[in-house]
DNA sequence: TTATTTTCTTATCTTAAGATAACGTTTTCT
DNA sequence: AGAAAACGTTATCTTAAGATAAGAAAATAA
């Protein structure tokens, strides 16, 4: 992967979160690993502590849970997208989840232990924590969302809405992995298409 | 309302999150209201944009959905829990939702533009920074797995998991607000909860 | 206290989702 | 290219949830 280029992109992309001047970029880069993945490598297993927060450069990943033998989709990364198991990564605690690439995927990641460095580091403390706040932030508005559509709305309306705004899933991604991020089996998703078309 | 007991207790409970000095907790004091709000009195209504955060004292408030005439419930907040409608709050939008009180309630609340003006005086801001930080992780992770919930149990597991944890909530809530929390309707409780006695 | 509203259960009917299996198609692997 | 795996649809059967209405019990208000 062209670091440079990851870096400079990646950059880019943190500017709502958090502008940093030349001189912190460059101690923030310090921290960075850039890790690229084969199709269907995994990034976090469940019962293992996830020990990276890391921002999709290119390709995609899936976030799912494994009860019973099949997989349950909770959402999906692409380019430009953070990406963590969060509970696990803030608490340092073990996933309940698995995080696999879909695609071959270039990663930039930040480990647990570089983040507190950058905590506890004066030149960076106050920028990492507001980029902390405004990351969380985001992310908490996504699932307050999230946790309405499952209450205020049936799985066939949750799928119209996806087709609206639905960004890569409905292209990218197989449709028995939409059907479970919907809250549904494939069967149904598949029944729900019929009856939409008709 | 007395405001000093409140006063006290609330920087206990923010420990977790912000350890103040005395004097930035009198700076933060002098940013802090006191409500005293009836039973069923409303905190924030759909439409308007929700414009403190805040904290219960006393009481209990229900954060609900309004469609179709029906109301949803989202959740839940009890003595020395945060409440707000954060998506609105934080981006000062109209909310889409309703928080009501349960019972008479006396919250403390900070509104926007306090936060605004801790995030910038140069006193508080990386204290404030920190704890804004602190808050919205914590709840990313209720959210985390609120979601996870929804979409790899069923409503009888949900019920059942709401029994061992169940906080306040089972006691305290009327079934068919913990119904819709559960993301389904009052009657489907019922069923569920013979269906277990069973 | 009486009247009214709220809450919970139960019953009926309709609709849709889950489980499972079969089949054809497409993709992936070697 | 050929074999294997993954994917999407369809069908059947079972189960449970939604909609609606009715009635009893409990809480609340006048």
């Amino acid at each position: 992967m062209d670091s440079l280029k990851a870096k400079q992109n990646f950059r880019l992309h943190l500017e709502p979160y958090a502008v940093f001047t030349d001189s912190e970029w460059e101690l923030f880069c310090n921290h960075l690993e850039f890790v690229s993945l084969k199709k269907k490598e995994y990034f976090v297993e469940a019962g293992k502590v996830c020990q990276h927060f890391g921002f999709v450069h290119k390709g995609s990943v899936r976030y799912f849970h494994v009860s019973d033998g099949t997989d349950i989709t909770g959402y999906f990364s692409f380019e430009n997208e953070f990406m963590s198991s969060y509970k696990s990564f803030l608490k340092q605690e073990p996933a309940v989840n698995y995080i696999q690439t879909l695609e071959d995927t270039e990663l930039i990641l930040i480990s647990h232990k570089s983040l507190q460095q950058m905590l506890a580091d004066e030149r960076l403390a106050y920028k990492m924590e507001r980029f902390g706040r405004l990351v969380a932030e985001y992310y908490l508005c996504c699932y307050e969302d999230r946790v309405a559509a499952f209450i205020t709305q049936s799985p066939e309306e949750r799928y119209l809405k996806l087709l609206e705004t639905g960004r890569d899933i409905l292209q990218r991604m197989p449709q028995h992995y939409v059907a479970n991020f919907l809250g549904i089996t494939p069967v149904s998703l598949s029944r729900i298409r019929r009856r939409i078309l008709a």
